[in-house]
RNA sequence: CGGGGCGUAGCGCAGUCUGGCUAGCGCACCUGCCUUGGGAGCAGGGGGUCGGAGGUUCGAAUCCUCUCGCCCCGACCA
């Protein structure tokens, strides 16, 4: 491809609405452009790069049996009340009306439309399993579409479906899918985790997710280096590291008008990890008193798996439920439930008296209170790890892939139902998984840039080599870069040659930018010499070599 | 949805507080000359509903009211 005929639209400075690096870069280099909040448009180069991607997913998706099809992006609205989910998911998904006034939606997700062709077309245990999959439109409204094509309410993903009979055979299924997973991250050159995830409004019991390491990532994954546990902060098991014992015999002590953590402990001049954190939160059954120590933060998605929906109780309820004024509640002598965190379970502790301007010292757990215990604190680095009682790393993270066992779930609800080797009906178990490339694209940018530009792993770069002829009114440059250009095509490598009537500045910014892995540099001077440049964008050592030669070493 | 910021040429910005002549600057773009190993130089040129609507005023990019859009933080997130 010839540059001066491709649309490459490079910009000089950083664009103003821009701030993640990945976002800035691929505007600069002209690879994408955005047409509304959420809303991007690929160019060629940025669509190169996608289809890159694309390529390899379903090159490992086959290998794992699975049966590439296509499904709508339009839903009538009825399948997804089948499932209950037309009602559970609000806003964040885009419902219209056709024109007979029917309810129609677009679709965020396939498991409906998937398990309503499973429910037609599997009917025997002899038809399964299935692994069906599809690189397709994903529309969803989100709140805040953030950090360019990072998050977003147009996107393509990768969505597969496995329908088998067993948990053991989607137990296969769930594997095949993270080993596939595994070849497909590793082969676009990505550094990645698989983490335990929460199913969320997915269902399904067991979960896990693929997370690319980046500072722009929106999740945080707490891993273990020497046993290899890692989790999702939103339900790491972590235990913050032991505080010292107290050996007090217990008292109230006057503490007027020292309400937080902060001014008690200063107060007392001791630490926060002395002290009992007292959260109240009201359920829809009545209200729940949390606590987690005094220097840890409750962790509200761990909290409302144990006790649901809640929401924190307003001041005037604190006083109405617990008979104390915020600042002063504590769980001892309380009767409402009570939820705290394991580590609480050990040691003595302080903690509002449950009387004005008092506080207590000295306060164990089961002799002065008792509590439902669960790990409902924010996992930290440095907290230790509950599998081997190693320091805990926490890394901010890009969900790049999920997968999801389903059971019945959806199968359940649709009727998605086949007859067993006995002639039984029995639902399908089923699992779901997904990637998003474009977040492939956005965290290998992450990943792998230097201050000139996008550096990209060499299996999803939009072109395999750029040749740059610095001086394209010198005959002798023009007559070798094209001989280059068509023998390196004629071999099947896929090259970019800039054949713009630039200066060399000009085209030696924009291939940096733009980030193909090698660069061939034909100057004057060197190939008077019979010599090209070959130049490595990652480590920016460059080789000179005959013509010849370097048709051979690219082609390799 | 809550908080904050911003909308002036393709991109980056100044001008707005304190209303005043023809709305400016850099880059990009077009023409010519020159130049060709890290975003050159000179000369000439094109491009603007100042986000939109209404209002105040002799006069509005600037003041007032309403509205739309975009970004960031938070809530939310299959």
């Amino acid at each position: 491809m010839l540059f001066s005929k491709m649309l490459i639209p490079t910009l000089r400075e950083v664009p103003a609405d821009a701030e993640a690096i990945s976002h800035i870069l691929m505007l600069r280099a002209g690879y994408v452009r955005q047409l509304a909040s959420g809303l991007y448009m690929y160019l060629p180069l940025g669509w190169k790069v996608l289809n890159k991607i694309n390529a390899i997913m379903k090159e490992e998706m086959d290998a794992i049996g699975g049966q590439e099809i296509s499904l709508p992006v339009l839903h009538p609205a009825e399948i997804w009340q089948q499932t209950g989910r037309w009602d559970a998911i609000g806003d964040e998904m885009f419902r219209l009306k056709d024109r007979t006034d029917r309810d129609m939606c677009l679709g965020m997700t396939h498991e409906e439309i998937m398990t309503w062709l499973a429910s037609r077309e599997i009917k025997s245990y002899r038809d399964m399993p299935q692994v069906w999959y599809q690189i397709q439109t994903k529309l969803r409204d989100e709140a805040r579409p953030k950090s360019g094509i990072l998050r977003t309410r147009e996107f393509l993903m990768k969505d597969s479906y496995s329908f088998d009979i067993s948990d053991e055979a989607l137990d296969k299924n769930y594997r095949l899918h993270a080993e596939a997973y595994h070849r497909i991250f590793e082969r676009c050159g990505l550094k990645f985790f698989m983490v335990e995830s929460d199913p969320g409004m997915m269902g399904g019991a067991v979960s896990h997710e693929f997370m690319a390491p980046s500072p722009a990532g929106e999740d945080e994954v707490a891993l273990c280096p020497s046993c290899g546990y890692s989790a999702n902060v939103e339900l790491a098991l972590s235990r913050p590291r032991e505080t010292e014992l107290a050996g007090w015999e217990k008292a109230e002590i006057h503490t007027p008008e020292k309400r937080t953590i902060q001014e008690v402990s200063n107060f007392l001049k001791l630490t926060p990890d002395f002290f009992i954190k007292s959260i109240l939160v009201i359920t829809d059954n009545g209200p729940v008193l949390a606590l987690v120590r005094g220097d840890q933060e409750l962790h509200e998605k761990k909290l409302s798996r144990v006790i649901g929906q809640h929401r924190p109780a307003q001041k005037a309820e604190v006083k109405e439920i617990l008979g104390v004024e915020a600042g002063f509640i504590g769980p001892m002598g309380q009767t409402v439930k009570i939820i705290a965190d394991p580590c609480l379970k050990d040691g003595m502790y302080v903690s509002g008296a449950n009387k004005p301007h008092y506080h207590v010292r000295g306060i164990m757990a089961e002799r002065d209170f008792t509590a439902e215990w669960h790990d409902i604190h924010v996992a930290r680095s440095g907290d230790i790890c509950v599998k081997c009682g190693d320091a805990l790393a926490v890394e901010r993270v890009i969900e790049i892939g999920n997968i999801f066992k389903l059971g019945t779930k959806y199968s359940s609800a649709l009727k998605a139902l086949y007859l067993d080797e006995n002639g039984t009906e029995k639902p399908i178990i089923m699992g779901s998984y997904g990637i998003g490339p474009a977040r492939i694209a956005a965290a290998a940018i992450e990943q792998n840039h230097d201050k000139d530009g996008i550096i990209w792993p060499k299996s999803i770069a939009p072109f395999d080599v750029e040749i740059l002829p610095l001086n394209m009114k010198d005959p002798l440059t023009i007559d070798a870069s094209e001989k280059l250009y068509r023998e390196l095509k004629e071999r099947g490598i896929d090259v970019l040659m800039d054949d713009r009537d630039e200066r060399a500045g000009v085209k030696f910014k924009d291939a940096d930018l733009i980030g193909i892995p090698f660069q061939v540099i034909l100057g004057e001077k060197t190939l008077r010499e019979g010599l090209v440049e070959i130049k490595n964008r990652k480590t920016k050592e460059s080789l000179r070599v005959p013509l010849s030669t370097a048709i051979g070493m690219i082609a390799l």
